[in-house]
DNA sequence: ATAAAATAGGATAAAAAGGTCCGAATATAT
DNA sequence: ATATATTCGGACCTTTTTATCCTATTTTAT
């Protein structure tokens, strides 16, 4: 298990992608996006749509076309991400299943997993497109695996 | 996404409901463990035989049989069956997909993730069976969520 | 010995996740 | 206008996870 669907981790990556080629509206080709996170084109070609129907990117046809960022998505949290792909599961339900799991009648791990899951979400709250996309453009982190260098 | 598989949820439920009634390896049925731990009986059959072949459980075939906590399983950990049954990959892998994800080749949220992941593999590490046994025994949680009452 | 009661194990099915393919629609540049 | 380049959308395929069913095997009690 992971916390992240792969159609989440890819549209994570895609769009931090996006945030750091989108100074002046440069649109990225479908094709460019999954080449620079290593995604399968096929596949990532459904989840820009998602995100696209999702406001969080605007996407043009034709000659010149290709996708980008939405107006202000630069400064949204990853957390908007997570939410429109695998929505808000993982920080509601419970981890051992219940169907109610709650203060007063939790599961065996109730007690210690709320706390670390709700800084999980804070975490994914709190971090922007914008500063992950600065990183990268520093060189401090990848979005994909280089086998030399960087 | 959860945090567990399904086989790792009823697993865990499983083995602390087995803890609960294994003062006098007392063996409790397949029929029994379900019904305790509200999980579909066929499937529940598979993941007891798997946690049998780990060595988590006894199970005993005929009249009087059914399934008990192997010698000393009342002290392992909730982490043991998780490794058991789903693997470290959670533990192990980029939250982010990245086929190497390292502190000098990063994905855009390690720094932040790692740490928090260790705390739920710490906290899975440092929680007993037996402890969980007792909290259900007491009446402090639950394996199944009751519709009135506790 | 035999019947009954349990788990073990194999085959199979259903659902979800991950992924591919291709034609339709649309925008652009010439 | 037309050819071209691109996304959109539907149908489909594959793998993994979740789940069921049936028969074989083993153990116990009589």
């Amino acid at each position: 298990m992971h916390i992240f669907s792969k159609a989440c981790e890819y549209s994570i990556k895609a769009v931090i992608f996006l945030a750091t080629r989108t100074e002046s509206d440069q649109r990225m080709r479908l094709r460019e996006v999954s080449k620079a996170i290593g995604s399968p084109e096929a596949f990532t070609a459904k989840i820009l749509q998602q995100l696209v129907r999702q406001r969080v990117l605007k996407s043009v046809k034709g000659p010149g076309g290709g996708f980008c960022l939405q107006e202000d998505a630069r400064n949204i949290a990853l957390y908007r991400i997570v939410l429109a792909i695998d929505g808000d599961s993982f920080f509601t339900d419970c981890a051992m299943g219940l169907k109610k799991c709650s203060e007063t009648q939790p599961c065996p791990i109730h007690k210690k997993f709320r706390p670390i899951r709700d800084e999980i979400k804070e975490m994914l709250i709190n971090t922007t497109i914008l500063e992950t996309a600065k990183s990268v453009q520093k060189g401090e982190c990848v979005l994909k695996f280089f086998k030399h260098r960087e």
